[in-house]
DNA sequence: CGTATAGTTGCTGGTAGCAACCAACTGGAG
DNA sequence: CTCCAGTTGGTTGCTACCAGCAACTATACG
């Protein structure tokens, strides 16, 4: 059983996480929104993706990811190419200029992160994420129960 | 040190806390905006405050404290009274009704929370948030450091 | 052919910030 | 003491951004 005071501080939390996380980032990697590396390790990682996959991945609308990507395309980050399976989808893929923008991220990333938890410990904050991973995922199921009988539902989950 | 994939998962562990927390709470509380428990909450703990006490606890733009405070008011939910100590200021504080509403939110929350993290002790969570607020702490210096000597304006280019 | 699916685009709602503004306090000069 | 300048608390207008739904096109599948 959780006390009100705990629950207090752990939402207290998540708010301030939400303040704290940025969502663009500085010169240094080229003033960028996050999600444009969200996108690309995405791809980077997984692969050659549909659009679609990209949207369930990420947990956004279609509309949305439609528009990142478009304008990743812009930036010369990504490709497309028609589905070989499926003419009306398209494979997304990562270019050499998005694997390079990526490793750059990447690199400050780690730079900064590193001076940030100089103090913390790796398995220390494996541990952490981990469980808190599990928390936010029991959070986040009792928050759908709540609130999808209610109303709206995500648009993708209708098949 | 912290290596790039557990950088990884707290990273993106992040994100998805980002997308889990709703804006909106269910017709159980009245269908409002999560704020308002937040201001209320604020008002409820430290008493009366004034309208940039609020902007700075809850670390956003005064602009944004005083549109949710005005709608505060409109539902009665805190009064204003000028500052007796210096009359452009006034002084926030959370109506009879703000309380009950808050009780409210406060019952409804309680027995979401419980349900949710059934299987959760109280202690453990209480130990990871904790950790987790501190870790989060570091890390948004660590953001501030790099975000503001580049420029003061947070995005928007500031000719 | 009719229906379902992949993706795009238009619109809307909500949030946040800055800039400009008003009102009231503060302190110094006359 | 009065007046004026500079400062500070707060509000309002504008803008940007993100996310979602609805409507639409085009392709696939039966």
């Amino acid at each position: 059983m959780i006390t009100t005071a705990t629950a207090d501080e752990l939402l207290e939390l998540l708010r301030t996480i939400n303040r704290a996380r940025p969502t663009r980032l500085g010169p240094d990697a080229g003033d960028m929104p996050v999600w444009t590396f969200t996108v690309l390790g995405l791809l980077a990682r997984e692969g050659e993706q549909r659009l679609g996959q990209v949207a369930a991945h990420l947990d956004v609308d279609p509309s949305v990811a439609s528009r990142q990507v478009a304008t990743l395309e812009q930036l010369g980050y990504v490709t497309r190419r028609p589905d070989p399976a499926d003419g009306r989808a398209q494979l997304l893929a990562i270019t050499p200029e998005g694997l390079a923008a990526r490793e750059g991220y990447l690199a400050m990333r780690a730079r900064w992160v590193a001076e940030a938890l100089q103090g913390w410990d790796d398995a220390e904050v494996a541990h952490l994420v981990a469980r808190l991973k599990q928390l936010v995922e029991d959070l986040h199921c009792a928050i759908a129960a709540h609130q999808r009988p209610a109303g709206r539902a995500t648009a993708r989950s209708a098949s």
